[in-house]
DNA sequence: TTTTATTATGCAACTATGTGCATAACGTTC
DNA sequence: GAACGTTATGCACATAGTTGCATAATAAAA
């Protein structure tokens, strides 16, 4: 469901064409929830076949036709309903950690690269962050409630890759 | 490929049955990686399908047969494979968050019950890892480099629950 | 002027995971 | 002695996500 969730946040505002989406989900709800091109336009006329968009095709001559989406009754209800109910709780799936039980088996040279590797993902991950506040939060006192949301979000993902960082050095030095 | 990394690891050591399997996962992979019975079963089939592990079929009169896995050369070659080459990033999915970017149309209770009962799930796992960690970690001088491996992975998932909590009472509390 | 990136759409095949159900013996609790 | 939990196996169907490919115009860079 959650797929369908984001598009119904990210068509709730304003209608737009399936490529008017994809740009704006990647300024926003892709740093939460990844999804490639392709799988968003096959849910979206998924959606449109359940009734929660409806979808008007603007004819152009010698290009592809754009379509232009907009959430229906239903389509808000689907998002409403969604929002309220609590989610369940999402599986663990962290194969790096697996790679720790195994851990006679795994070479060290490539243990000691896997961990580099992962450390320079971690700072850019950082980096992308922190061009995100600057670009969207310098003022946080300015933010209306709604504006505040997706900011916690990114602290959260800040603090979370922080504590990811001090342990991958923790283990390098160990090690 | 993962769930097939994690049976790998669970049947490096010794051999075992379906259900052998599933409780060695249990105590330790799986608070790394979920899955559920129906798909180890599914997996050890097919893996044997592949070649990467023989099935000795032990009669039993009057009730299913007990099949014994156990990993083959390439098996253990998939296995070493796998922990040489660096793992691709893992996508990012966090529905929560993405609750937050509808912030506006987020009922203030459902907000506030979903956060509290999120928070609970945290604490709840805090314990979990508590438990764990006198039991099987309770004099980390002591312990092996092997052995000493998943206790990095315990104390990270320590930490991130930890900065979870934070994050979720500094929410709570703003709020 | 050829190549490359961007805009703009999507299908088909595949892999991975989840959900519901089924069977059947044994031991334990009400 | 009936009901429930544990041991022990799995199939079938459904949903979700990945990968590879395809088309075709326009703008920008080489």
């Amino acid at each position: 469901m959650s797929l369908r969730a984001v598009l119904l946040i990210t068509l709730q505002r304003e209608p737009g064409t399936g490529y008017d989406i994809l740009q704006r989900f990647k300024a926003g709800l892709a740093h939460v929830w990844q999804a490639s091109h392709q799988q968003l336009y096959r849910e979206l006329d998924r959606m449109r076949g359940d009734g929660l968009l409806t979808c008007e095709t603007l004819p152009q001559t010698e290009r592809p036709d754009r379509k232009v989406y907009q959430l229906t009754e239903a389509g808000r209800q689907a998002l409403d309903n969604w929002l309220a109910e609590p989610l369940s709780t999402s599986p663990v799936r962290q194969p790096m950690f697996a790679k720790f039980f195994a851990w006679e088996r795994w070479p060290e040279e490539a243990r000691r690269e896997e961990l580099t590797a992962f450390r320079k993902q971690l700072k850019e991950r950082l980096t992308t962050y922190a061009a995100i506040e600057q670009e969207w939060f310098s003022n946080p006192e300015t933010l209306t409630p709604a504006q505040r949301a997706p900011w916690h979000t990114l602290r959260l993902g800040q603090r979370l890759t922080k504590t990811w960082v001090e342990w991958v050095e923790e283990v390098m030095e160990e090690d």
